[in-house]
DNA sequence: TTCGCAGTGTCGAGTTGTCGACAGTTTTTG
DNA sequence: CAAAAACTGTCGACAACTCGACACTGCGAA
């Protein structure tokens, strides 16, 4: 088991005041998963609350006909079921891992007690909730102007940024459901990208070659839900300060 | 100036304790708005929240083309702006009136002193939030997936429900809009529900003929949308509540 | 009344993405 | 090692929607 002390690779523990932290810390397991593990569907009681060290965790809305279509992404700047530390809650997505996942799990109920006694551990939650919701809003407009080209640039973006490595593990069909879209919509996609140098795509793995092109590409939606975060979830700097040298746990 | 009684035809005032509705009721102001009146901009801060009695104020994402892209609606069952009960906060969408309004307004500094003092109060605009929320998201994955007629449909029945009349004053321009589509995309979708007899439309005003028929078009979203609020808003459940199931974990 | 105009109807070329099918290639598994 | 599974590439017919253009029609204002 890892050392407590890498939860604070999360942006939103690293906010807390030391107080609350010195609440929470004591309690936090960490956890590694697989990349593709469901650890919500839509109606599940939310015990658990995430704090993502590295890598990605899509939230999709679950429709009649199977369809999952992705609304929003949790990664080290946020946490999965961040609602639930205030009263219970049931999950209204289906919350997946994209990526492998370090992260640092608590019990909902141990939050729900630090969020009761702590007025800021509270008004961090209700930012990081505007946060998502601010994220959920963009993607609808995404959605409905943009062209999979756009979408597809702003997802390898988002996903890239959260996690260390420039190769992405990634099926196209995975991809093609997320944004609702055909596989061979995104083939074709992703092979454009390919021959104009900005990503190689290799049998479930993306290696992001150029991300300023790949943002040249990308909507304007992944900066402006990247200002959201940033405005929202107090004045961090636009890359995560590294002062600490890594002392190699794990 | 309308009697204070009148606020509560807000579905969101009628479930709070008496003691709450107390306190906020005396500040209450009955206010009437035309039709397209824009109450709040991105970034504007959040003075007045707003609880309808009648009609459908729109929450729009704008983008930098100047589109705006409807993310959710608010009504009676509703409240706009209810986030700033919390802490002073700034809007992230355009909200516009759809139709004529009759609402009751109150500085949002005054809720914020009942939120203080009142964990039901506090406890009512969580699940407001999460409702709202749940309407986004839902509204994402409706945009990446449903046909525009399905979707037209879906917002007819959602803006006839908070409005008395089956009359909706609106121009197919307006909606082309809010769907983010041609405006002769929306000419061809009315003109064959009209021919359907689902609905009647002429130079501006859309006549509600057959909310069923129009049901059968319109796609889940509607009904999924109603069904997070009913039981977020605890309102009139429409099924009762079903038993707590499956401890079993994942 | 007449004019102006907002709102609607329609057309057609063009683009984007769907949908099913199938072939080829790499990885996994027995 | 062989077989199966998973993943990608490609094709073609088709449907949905875009985008620009223009004509028509009520309605309100001068």
């Amino acid at each position: 088991m890892q050392r407590p002390v890498s939860a604070l690779q999360n942006r939103l523990l690293e906010a807390l005041p030391p107080g609350d932290a010195a609440r929470i810390i004591p309690h936090l397991v960490a956890v590694t998963l697989e990349r593709g593990r469901v650890l919500y569907d839509p109606g599940d009681s939310v015990e658990f609350v995430y704090f993502p060290n590295e890598g990605v965790i899509s939230l999709m809305t679950l429709m009649e006909s199977g369809a999952a279509i992705e609304s929003a992404i949790i990664g080290p700047e946020g946490a999965l079921g961040l609602m639930a530390a205030v009263a219970p809650r049931q999950s209204l997505s289906r919350a997946v891992t994209q990526t492998p996942l370090r992260a640092s799990r608590i019990a909902a109920e141990r939050l729900r007690e630090v969020c009761a006694v702590s007025p800021a551990m509270r008004d961090l939650v209700d930012r990081h909730t505007e946060a998502v919701y601010a994220h959920a809003i963009q993607t609808v407009a995404c959605n409905a102007l943009h062209s999979v080209e756009a979408r597809f640039a702003r997802w390898l973006l988002s996903c890239h940024e959260r996690v260390q490595s420039s190769k992405i593990a990634l099926t196209q069909e995975l991809l093609a459901d997320m944004l609702g879209v055909q596989r061979t919509t995104v083939t074709a996609v992703a092979r454009t990208l390919q021959t104009r140098g900005l990503i190689r795509y290799r049998r479930g793995v993306v290696d992001i070659l150029d991300p300023d092109g790949l943002e040249a590409v990308a909507c304007e939606c992944y900066g402006v839900v990247r200002g959201h975060y940033h405005r929202l979830l107090g004045g961090t700097p636009k890359r995560p300060p590294r002062p600490r040298s890594d002392p190699a746990q794990r």
